[in-house]
RNA sequence: GCGCCCGUAGCUCAGUUGGAUAGAGCACCCGACUUCUAAUCGGACGGUCGCAGGUUCGAAUCCUGCCGGGCGCGCCA
């Protein structure tokens, strides 16, 4: 099964021309659709890459190349002119038999069209989203989670081993003070004057989670609650985290993300890995000793200043906690981590690849995408978030508002190295404006016209003459191969839903101008493989970035 | 002040081994349904690619400086 672009063998061959036209040097040729469709279906500038180490003329070394063309292996047949243009361009326009052939090969691949690329093929573990288990997550983690498994499907599509993990920041004085709010709202629902901390968490989702843990367990602890007991809060902070994380855990799978696993930080406290990661750290003269606190010498690292990693009054910081997992993590034997962070969390990396080094790790094997921030806007201002107030947009909400696949398609259309903002009223829309759907009804177009006319005629040849929307849809399709590769290899799933839109468009513009049925056999039979590898690369697209392809819209 | 990200059409943004006349969506305007889905298509409008230098056959892309915006800089997590 072929996973190349059709467009590869014929630059293979060009190239192997152009080195033997430019006496031996080594050739790579581009060959791309040129920015102008009037320039023929390919250009390349090989000719201009090799005019200095050949040392000659570019535009005589395209004369030399273009005399070859028409009885090359691999380029006669398929290429029915070749032009010199400008500097030392030359503009291929390829025979209607190339075109034929290079659907029919894209169709009968299908899924595997793109697939496989990884080279090498590594064994990788990517954290993402890892939402403290004190709330919902928000709109900033659905771009991550939209990110981190967008990542993860196109890495596992290019060949990769790929987990998925998420981490549980299920320790220490955050959790305390949720258990405490938890506590509080219980508190109330039993007509008690108890009070969420000042600094405390008070959002709604707090008492729907007092109303579950109510309902499991009556009034048994009202009379442990003011002044509270500390066994009963820490059996809220508990049971509320379990609570909390069931619902964390129920908005990211309606969200279509998946995780192989869930990491809990606790069990690095209990089980003794943080303190065996510090005492690494001492050992390896990688942590010390300064005012009564232990600090990790991170600067040694690239880090700007030391940091703590066991207080001056004997408890251990969140570094700590990230120290002991992420030797755990380098230690499983995978390739590759991932750690996929917020935008405020960038200052984070130099402590992060610190811990791997001084693990006795290569540092680069350790990758960490930040994903910057996504705000809301709607009816043309700005949505107000705030934590405080309560405004702060959940993923439950989000999807409530605009549907898992436009949530989806908006959060990874944009590099997640920008800033962006998602215009609510755009992606809520159902009609015309919204992008997501563009690329759908392609999809459902496609199978409209496919239960129509499921069987090609037989023994039919490539068609006499092609549609100029027939050239730039296969083109189009050429491309997908590099796209999918480029994705992988940048951690980039917006190149993919770009692409889908370029792909779409193709399709639209083909789908006004030629019909498929009634048309002539050869025509036929060449339409209905442009529309199954349409098709299917489509399908595939959407579901590498975890949008729904459907046949009917 | 230092670090990361960004500055491209009215708005939101693509554009990464440097290539020909810089693109898309939204918004606005003009056209196209007796046909396989008009959630579509065709056309028009819209640009000092933040500014200034540099590198070269060629720069939105690479280098330097400056201006502007977001985020971060804790013995918080």
């Amino acid at each position: 099964m072929p996973t190349h672009s059709p467009i590869t063998p014929l630059a293979l061959a060009l190239a192997r021309e152009a080195s033997q036209v430019a006496g031996g040097a080594d050739a790579v040729a581009m060959l791309e659709p040129p920015a102008n469709a009037e320039f023929g279906d390919l250009a390349t500038n090989v000719a201009m890459t090799l005019a200095k180490q050949a040392k000659r003329n570019p535009r005589e070394i395209a004369d030399d190349l273009v005399g070859r063309i028409g009885s090359a292996d691999g380029l006669a047949g398929y290429v029915e002119s070749a032009e010199v243009a400008g500097p030392g361009f030359i503009n291929l326009t390829l025979s209607p038999r190339w075109f034929a052939e290079a659907a029919r090969a894209i169709a009968e691949a299908g899924d595997d069209y793109g697939r496989g690329q990884a080279d090498p093929r590594e064994r990788i573990l990517i954290e993402f989203v890892s939402c403290n288990p004190t709330g919902p997550p928000h709109v900033g983690h659905a771009r991550q989670a939209a990110y981190g498994d967008g990542v993860a499907r196109i890495l596992e599509y290019a060949g990769h081993d790929v987990t998925r993990e998420f981490y549980v920041n299920d320790w220490g004085r955050q959790m305390e003070l949720f258990g405490a709010s938890v506590a509080a709202r219980y508190g109330q629902l039993l007509g008690l004057a108890t009070e969420v901390p000042e600094d405390g968490y008070q959002g709604g989702y707090v008492t729907a989670i007092a109303e579950k843990l109510r309902d499991e367990v009556g009034d048994r602890y009202r009379d442990q609650l003011d002044p509270p007991d500390a066994e009963v809060l820490a059996l809220f902070a508990l049971r509320g985290k379990e609570l909390m994380l069931a619902t964390i855990t129920e908005e990211i799978a309606r969200f279509r993300v998946r995780f192989d696993a869930f990491f809990s930080e606790t069990t690095l406290h209990q089980g003794g890995a943080v303190e065996r990661g510090l005492e690494a750290l001492i050992a390896s003269g990688d942590a010390y000793e300064h005012e009564g606190a232990l600090w990790f010498r991170t600067t040694s690292y690239g880090d700007e200043k030391d940091r703590v990693l066991r207080r001056s009054d004997g408890s251990t910081t969140y570094l700590a906690a990230d120290v002991a997992y992420h030797l755990d993590k380098a230690a499983r034997g995978d390739d590759r981590l991932l750690d996929v962070l917020g935008a405020d969390h960038h200052g984070y990396i130099a402590r992060l690849r610190a811990v791997i080094a001084a693990g006795g790790h290569d540092p680069d094997m350790l990758e960490v995408p930040i994903v910057q921030l996504v705000s809301l806007t709607e009816g043309g201002e700005a949505k107000r978030m705030s934590k405080r107030a309560g405004t702060l947009v959940t993923l439950g909400e989000l999807i409530d508002d605009i549907g898992v696949d436009a949530a989806r398609f908006f959060l990874v259309q944009r590099s997640h190295e920008t800033a962006f903002d998602l215009d609510l009223d755009v992606a809520r829309a159902e009609g015309n404006e919204n992008p997501v759907y563009y690329v759908q009804y392609a999809h459902a177009r496609i199978a409209g016209i496919l239960a129509q006319q499921p069987e090609a005629p037989a023994d039919a040849g490539p068609p006499a003459e092609l549609d100029p929307a027939e050239r730039a849809l296969l083109l189009q399709l050429a491309l997908w191969p590099e796209v999918v590769h480029e994705a992988e290899r940048r951690r980039s799933p917006h190149r993919v839903a770009a692409y889908l839109m370029d792909l779409a468009r193709d399709f639209h513009a083909f789908y006004h101008r030629c019909r498929v049925v009634g048309e002539a056999p050869e025509v036929v039979a060449f339409r209905l493989d442009l529309l199954r590898a349409t098709r299917s690369v489509i399908a595939t697209g959407l579901g590498l970035i975890g949008v729904e392809a459907p046949d009917r819209m």
